[in-house]
DNA sequence: CGCGGCCTTGAACCCCATCAAAGCTGGTGG
DNA sequence: CCACCAGCTTTGATGGGGTTCAAGGCCGCG
């Protein structure tokens, strides 16, 4: 890569870098995007992008930001179905009059934009088209951890997968990136309770997986810890 | 609907069945469907479909009994994701070169075909959009049941659920159905052990929710054990 | 009649939940 | 610069839901 290339890619937009790691996107895609992206708005932290049964006005990219998508039981409890980062889709459906199967929520102040059609080029739906296949396997991968992993493993593996995540969006150096989750955030997608993952966050910090401190973690070793709580890179096309 | 539309609707086949339920078909897409189904093959209960990690062929149809998507720990503990029953897709992505994320277990003999390619008509590939979708929804609750319900709440939700599904393919008279499941396969579904789904199974039972005879399910009341297990029916496009 | 698969039962244990309270920290205003 | 406060993290004690291990019972089938 080049120099300007790589200068480049670190001022491009999250959902550009993102969908351009899944794709090679033509200019058709880039340009849709940045002008996309060039009229993005911002909601607060806790605002709710989404609402559960409401129909959805229009696919969203996430810009910049974290928000989860989240169900609640009639009598509060709650559960984070997953989380979604910087280049993330949210709502991208292909039925008519789709609606939001799940509330989106705003977990720090998120900027979003409405998606381009993936009409604009062959190259952007094919980029959509796979991201919607991750967005599935990380949906399988949740349900493996809440079925059959322990809490210690859960944590692991949530955070190995932020990780990798994270990475395609570039926003990852030496195994280290910001977490502005609580843990009581933590507790809702790992389906445990904020005490207990407080008592297994400090396990994992005296064993020495992780470092966490203040809002930026660290991953020690991550195919050590990826081999101890089973986890193998998600795939979800042939290269 | 007349006589005769019902006779027609009894012999048309599950996919038929269910994909004509989620879209209103038109005769391309039912010719398709009926010249796919014309050609299907049965695999042996316990042989797999597809392989975690392999390449799919084609996407495939159900046309007659149950599957189940698994993925398995490298200790050998395995997690059912998802049920897969007459009429559902498998398989079905947009990306090239798509790679399997699970793998696929007949669970009794399955009869599948190859899936009509959604370019044969628009209504073919509106039918499959709603099923993605439904799809999507299923994995979403299955997500909640196994972060946030009790081993009772799981049972009575995802036997609903089944209910729900197998009434769209018209397989379920007066809240009952053919349930080809082991105790051990519903424990692999709500992340639990045999030994405890059993257990539940007999206060569930005793407390007279459900009625459990051989391979048969009735569910006595199923008005009241969603409103006791907070379950909403399943929408995923507005009317 | 025997056998394999599935269901059932019992006892002991442990992981995680629950409830309650105390420490910490970063941000805000005086 | 300090006092204050809200939100988050940490800690302790106790209890329960679910697991584990093991054995026995049932039933359909060859």
């Amino acid at each position: 890569m080049t120099i300007t290339a790589q200068l480049v890619a670190q001022s491009a937009s999250a959902p550009m870098r993102r969908l351009g790691a899944l794709a090679e996107l033509d200019a058709a895609a880039a340009n849709a995007l940045e002008l996309a992206v060039a009229s993005s708005v911002t909601d607060r932290a806790r605002s709710e992008l989404q609402i559960e049964g409401q129909p959805i006005i229009s696919p969203l990219l996430v810009v910049e930001g974290w928000a989860a998508r989240a169900r609640i039981l009639p009598d509060g409890r709650r559960q984070f179905i997953s989380f979604l980062l910087p280049g993330d889709l949210i709502g991208m459906c292909y039925q008519e009059h789709p609606l939001a199967v799940a509330t989106v929520v705003a977990i720090t102040p998120v900027r979003t934009c409405r998606a381009p059609s993936a009409e604009v080029s062959p190259a952007l739906r094919r980029a959509y088209a796979v991201s919607r296949a991750l967005d599935e396997a990380y949906l399988l991968a949740e349900i493996v951890r809440l079925g059959r992993m322990t809490a210690l493993e859960r944590i692991g593996d949530v955070l190995l997968e932020l990780l990798e995540r994270l990475t395609l969006v570039g926003l990852v150096g030496n195994a280290t990136f910001e977490m502005p989750l609580t843990q009581e955030m933590l507790s809702d997608v790992l389906g445990l309770t904020p005490v207990h993952v407080n008592r297994m966050l400090q396990q994992a910090r005296r064993e020495g997986w992780i470092e966490w401190r203040g809002k930026r973690v660290t991953i020690r070793n991550p195919v050590a810890l990826a081999s101890m709580v089973g986890r193998v890179p998600t795939r979800v096309q042939a290269p």
